[in-house]
DNA sequence: CTCTCTGCAAAATTTTTGCACTGCT
DNA sequence: AGCAGTGCAAAAATTTTGCAGAGAG
C-alpha cells in the first residue's frame, strides 16, 4: 500500500505520466476491502470524475499492474476484481452474498511442494477458497 | 471420470436427455489432459458434429457442470477452461506456453487453517499455480 | 511545446438468450 | 406425441482499440 507521492513517483519514474485519474484509482483500490471490479471502479469515481470513461479505468489499471501495484482477482464471476494490497495473501468468497474477504496465510510449504512434484519454476500463485462468510451463516440460522 | 454409459445415466437419472453432442462434450473432455476451453471443444467436435454451435457447447457445460461431472477452471485468461476430472486437485499454468497441468497435493490442512481464519464455511477451493514448465526451461537454456 | 493521456465511440471477445425445428423417450 | 434440445442469429456483457482533443512535464 502506498500513498500517493510514493505511486506518483513510481509513475514518474517509469515514464508514466501522473494523472489525477491513475491516482484516482489506485487510491479507490487503496481504501477499500471489498476488490472491486472495473464497473465498482467506475461508479465510484463518477462523482470524483463525472467525465471518466471505462477505457481509462481499464488503461490505468493495466498501467499500475504492470508497476506491480495492484494486482488482478479471478474468482470466476464474470468480470475481473482489484486489489491494492500486492502483499501474499489468498482469497475468500461468499457463495451467498459474493463478498471477497483476504485470508493471511503462510503458503510457501505448498508452493516448494507444487514446484519439486510438477518441474515447473513456479513465480506466483492464487488460492481461492469459497464458503460461507459469518454473516450469511447467522442469517440461515442453522 | 466416466464411461459414456455412466454419463447417460446420469443424465437420465436427473431429467435431462441423453443426446450424443453431450456425452461427445463430456467425451472430449475426459479423454485430453489439455484442459480445454469453450472455442477448442468446439473445433475438436466439428469433425464429428459439423452442424454443432457455440451455444450447444456452453448449455452442454452448464449441465455437465451442474451435475457435477465437470468443473470450470479460471486461470485468469480471457476465456473459461473445463475439466472432466472433478477429483480434488490444483492446476498449475506455464506462463510462456499456456498450458495447464495437474497438480495433485492433499490441501486439506490449509483448507481446515482457511476455515478457522475466516470464519466461514468453506465448501470448495481452486489453487492455480503459474510458472515456467519444464519443456519451456530447456527451451530457454538458462 | 511536445508527446502522452483522456474520453468517446466503435470493435472485439466471450458467453447467453430467443425461437423455430429436430429428435429423444 | 410431447417436450426438451439443437442450431442459428441476435443480444449481452466485459474489455480493448483508434483517434481527436486535452493536459502533464
Amino acid at each position: 500500500m502506498f500513498s500517493g507521492m510514493e505511486v506518483a513517483k513510481i509513475l514518474r519514474d517509469n515514464g508514466y505520466k501522473v494523472t489525477p485519474q491513475r491516482l484516482a484509482v489506485y487510491d479507490c483500490l487503496a481504501h477499500t476491502k471489498s476488490h472491486p471490479n472495473a464497473e465498482m471502479l467506475y461508479r465510484a469515481l463518477q462523482p470524483q470524475f463525472p467525465s471518466m470513461s471505462f477505457a481509462t479505468v481499464y488503461k490505468s489499471i493495466e498501467i499500475l499492474n504492470r508497476l506491480n501495484l495492484v494486482k488482478v482477482l479471478n474468482t470466476g464471476e464474470e468480470s475481473f476484481r482489484y486489489d491494492a494490497d500486492i502483499s501474499n495473501h489468498q482469497h475468500i468468497q461468499c457463495i451467498r452474498c459474493g463478498r471477497v474477504d483476504d485470508l493471511r496465510m503462510d503458503a510457501s510449504a505448498f508452493v516448494d511442494k507444487a514446484e519439486k512434484e510438477s518441474g515447473y519454476e513456479i513465480k506466483s500463485e492464487e488460492a481461492y477458497f469459497f464458503g460461507i462468510c459469518p454473516e450469511c451463516r447467522k442469517k440461515s440460522a442453522n
